[in-house]
DNA sequence: CGCGTTTACGTCGTTCGTAACGATA
DNA sequence: TATCGTTACGAACGACGTAAACGCG
């Protein structure tokens, strides 16, 4: 057994079962990986792959086993060439984030410029989720930190972090029978309209459907999209009235939408941080976690990652808040690891494995 | 970063730092893992060992967080190789077990008996709880299944079966003033005599300390030892009264000595099964456990050490009530392993690395 | 016939063991 | 001087890449 063999195996499986593709996102060569198949399963002594032909049809039950402890054991060398390029002090990298298209496009390039100025070597990787919730766990390998929202925290075992809280806004077209009510809305007079909203919330059984059934409604969703501008879009084009997040409203949307404040007709949402467990952190993905949650202290977001322990108890802002604000902690130029002996930079050997 | 590279470096760590020694226990060349680690120092850029002349003084702060992840990636290798011994349905392995000397002598031999004739090939390492807790962490490296008491569960985070639960007994020399009480005994009349017993229940706060402390009594230990054969030649030889689990005392102890049953005067123990968590067990491991317990079914085992789903709820059962029946379990032959395509015997290759 | 896997084979890099050296107590 | 770690070097193993063969759709 050999960390490249391991390496080789999630690979192939990351490649729906491609032994060329794997080979060409490894830099290796197809022949090279097959071997190293085969010499895993002869050292096991039975098959990962059911074989169909020449070619890896699908996963053995007992490979299934194999195959997560060796993501497992992936998981912590790279914690170890985590570890060591941090303590090298090395600014290099690629941070992987994926968030909604909202967060992506409102909120994080806020911080990320700032990010970006400390860390200029650094690689920053958006990418958004995935509607299709099956994809979620092979996509979500590499990622060292994803933004996502949720009314209320659904603790899922990893660790969180909470940035800000945020509510929904209806959004109409000018002149829409909703901006000459004349009271306070309510959930009822949204109901009558059909609605145009995001995926998630539209689900069954998200807080928005479960908001309406608690007052015996059922909202009518006509039509969803994850990116705000296309609700916007579908919002102009008179398909219904939009649902969207606060922070999508802007005042560039011109004078043919309209925004209406909802009040806590609908539960507030949160947005969170959330970072993989057991995974450690490179500094640049601390420092984007105190930019985006400056409220908490380098100790405090240290403390979650390594041990779990829970952040102390201070509300998240609200969006208007986070909005008003330039991010003003600027990072401090990033203080020395614990007193390591580090080799002088050209005796570092870029190692291979 | 190699496998063979992180088993040096922890051979190395258990070895207190010796890069000989640990090279004998590895069936390795010592210039050989001198070669790797320092290729691994190399990799990561900084040193994990700080060197004082030329031998190795400690271990550097990143160097113990990389010893911590590569003992993670150890264990997961394991891991994988366990599941490829099972699968393969081999018979063979090393179960190494610590319990205090009363389990080992007492309980442990009842079951093994029947699982050695299950397993012929099986080997059966048994080692003793240390008196020292602070070699406790580093001889539990490999340790498969430990057999522990405690009044209590205290929940670690590592699975535990329950297995039974007993009582101490007090013992005494023959004719000596506690045997011609003529009433019912009380802690007070222990707590005058000197107490000869088991570190662990002689430790400030224990729970024997405890019992005594509520009661207003302070029990004078004039001496401790693991091994009861001991304790009882103390207390043959007029050192002080024995407080003993009762599993220790049999007819065989000879008319010189007298338990007296002490009732409920402390609190009962519960004797643990304690495994590793995310660590594989072997099929053999599996079947002892359902020898020891075997109220628990096979599912519900599997349960408990996969997931840490807990246990049905069920009573563990007196000792006086296991001594009194043989293990009824016969060991099932073994069912086969969930449907997996096995290699020939022939082609097996046993793996080197 | 294209696609993908396996097999064969030559080359190169790496590891391992022996031996010698250096440093430390 | 004994013990332990490092360096040096030769031999052998193993991995990788190219090329060709095989199966399947």
């Amino acid at each position: 057994m050999t960390l490249v063999q391991l390496r080789y195996l999630i690979a192939v499986v990351d490649a729906n079962l491609n032994i060329t593709a794997a080979a060409a996102r490894l830099n290796a060569t197809q022949p090279g990986i097959s071997k190293q198949l085969k010499l895993l399963e002869d050292e096991l002594g039975f098959q990962v792959f059911v074989r169909k032909g020449k070619s890896l049809e699908r996963t053995t039950p007992a490979g299934v086993e194999v195959i997560d402890r060796a993501r497992s054991v992936l998981v912590e060398t790279d914690n170890i060439r985590s570890l060591a390029a941090d303590f090298q002090q090395q600014s290099d990298g690629e941070l992987h984030i994926i968030a909604t298209q909202t967060q992506a496009r409102l909120f994080l390039p806020r911080v990320l410029g700032v990010l970006k100025a400390q860390y200029p070597a650094l690689g920053i990787r958006q990418s958004y989720f995935s509607e299709n919730p099956a994809a979620a766990t092979s996509e979500s390998e590499s990622v060292d930190l994803s933004v996502v929202s949720a009314s209320e925290h659904e603790s899922v075992g990893s660790p969180a972090i909470p940035l800000y809280r945020w509510r929904r806004s209806l959004l109409v077209p000018a002149g829409h029978p909703l901006t000459r009510l004349g009271r306070a809305i309510t959930l009822a007079d949204i109901a009558e309209h059909p609605l145009v909203s995001y995926p998630s919330m539209a689900r069954a059984g998200s807080s928005v459907s479960r908001a309406f059934t608690l007052s015996s409604l059922t909202p009518r969703f006509v039509g969803t999209a994850q990116d705000p501008e296309l609700i916007k879009s579908y919002v102009r084009s008179g398909l219904g009235v939009g649902l969207i997040a606060e922070m999508a409203v802007s005042a560039s949307d011109g004078a043919d939408l309209v925004a209406i404040d909802i009040g806590d007709l609908l539960p507030t949402c949160t947005a969170w941080a959330v970072l993989r467990r057991d995974t450690v952190a490179r500094r640049y993905t601390l420092d984007l976690l105190r930019l985006l949650a400056p409220r908490y202290s380098l100790q405090d977001i240290s403390r979650l990652l390594r041990d779990g322990r829970p952040l102390p108890d201070r509300p998240a802002p609200w969006w208007s808040d986070v909005q008003a604000h330039e991010p003003v902690v600027p990072l401090h130029p990033t203080p020395a690891p614990s007193n390591v002996t580090a080799f002088p930079a050209a005796h570092v050997r870029r190692g291979g494995c």
